[in-house]
DNA sequence: GTGTTTCCATACGGTAGGGTATTGAGTTTT
DNA sequence: AAAACTCAATACCCTACCGTATGGAAACAC
């Protein structure tokens, strides 16, 4: 018989939630505030509760990584996946992801991610492993559409290091027209 | 008269060499890193010294984006002071800086400051500041090459973001000829 | 029902670090 | 030399965390 009088509602998380709550609060305050203390606090239960999901701090890091990772490398694969003739479509759209701002939180993780790598052995391996999987993916676009090997494979580096440059960038200068500036860039970019 | 004995000789530190050691600490550790406690330590003194020099923390943290901001400012312009004709040289060697190896430290301050720019209203001021310069400059280049204002503005903006897009790419893949695909992107972007 | 498992709360000890107050040692000025 | 100034050492207090130990409440098994 179920019990649905919810007298208290005590909040019960699983591993998956707590990954999701990190992964937010890394989106929000980059890797140095993915604390086990904030992070319980904003899933409204305390630390204790923590410390049965994930054997230390360390724990919980490295399941991020290994979600970010795999999810990045799932969407590669899935928006790659062009129709023959799609090839040039599919490369715009790669860009756009990153450069259109409906993705925020994504472009966010990234850059906390990709920091977080500069001192973090597991954070670089991550990194290295999707940034692997992304060049290979826009190179076979590019070398679909019949170009040189050579040429693909540095217009991809191009496209990923421009694309991922651009999030960094704050610019106040050029402000009139920068979307018309982006198109123009993704244009060179992808022939 | 002097007394040239040191009899102990106890560290005399100025506010620039207090800055110029928390610029060290930014480079390897990022802005997180940049502690009171830490940067005391590293200078030989106890913080007891560091609040005769600065106010807090925060206004260390305020000096350095300073110093950073002026420093970049005055290396850009003396960058770009290219005669007449030499303005693809000058934007090949400014891609190049960047690019190099021999330049980690000041890779790793751009970065630095960049991630910190991203919480940090000061430092995303400062960074909006070196990147307006470095946009203008050159922007300058190409169109002293005879470029429409509008190329010359897309191009700017590609080149540093792909150059520091290209630092935050662990490349562990195309890992056999990069410096030639490099060589190749940057004569795309500079034309 | 009575275990048993699952999950969370509470309380504690430990470390790192920011900031302040005070003292004191060199150095410069008078 | 005496006074004044410069800068560092020491000793605090306080907060934010990590990690552990233990107990307790709910859900599930029987």
């Amino acid at each position: 018989m179920e019990t649905r009088i919810a007298k208290a509602a005590r909040t019960v998380l699983d591993r998956d939630a707590w990954i999701k709550g990190a992964i937010a609060i890394l989106a929000e305050g980059g890797a140095q505030r993915l604390r086990v203390e904030v992070l319980a606090k904003r899933l409204g239960v305390t630390k204790g509760s923590f410390y049965w999901h994930f054997k230390d701090r360390r724990d919980l890091q490295d399941a991020v990584l290994e979600f970010w990772k795999d999810g990045r490398i799932r969407d590669i694969r899935k928006q790659t996946q062009a129709e023959p003739g799609g090839e040039a479509a599919a490369l715009l759209h790669t860009i756009e992801v990153y450069a259109s701002a409906r993705n925020r939180k994504g472009i966010a993780i990234e850059a906390a991610v990709r920091d977080w790598a500069r001192h973090d052995p597991q954070a670089a391996a991550a990194v290295e492993a999707v940034d692997a999987e992304r060049l290979t993916c826009a190179c076979r676009l590019f070398l679909a559409r019949g170009m040189a090997q050579r040429e693909a494979e540095a217009r991809s580096l191009l496209l990923y290091a421009y694309v991922f440059g651009a999030s960094l960038m704050r610019h106040g200068a050029f402000t009139n027209d920068i979307a018309s500036l982006k198109s123009w860039i993704a244009d060179l970019i992808s022939h």
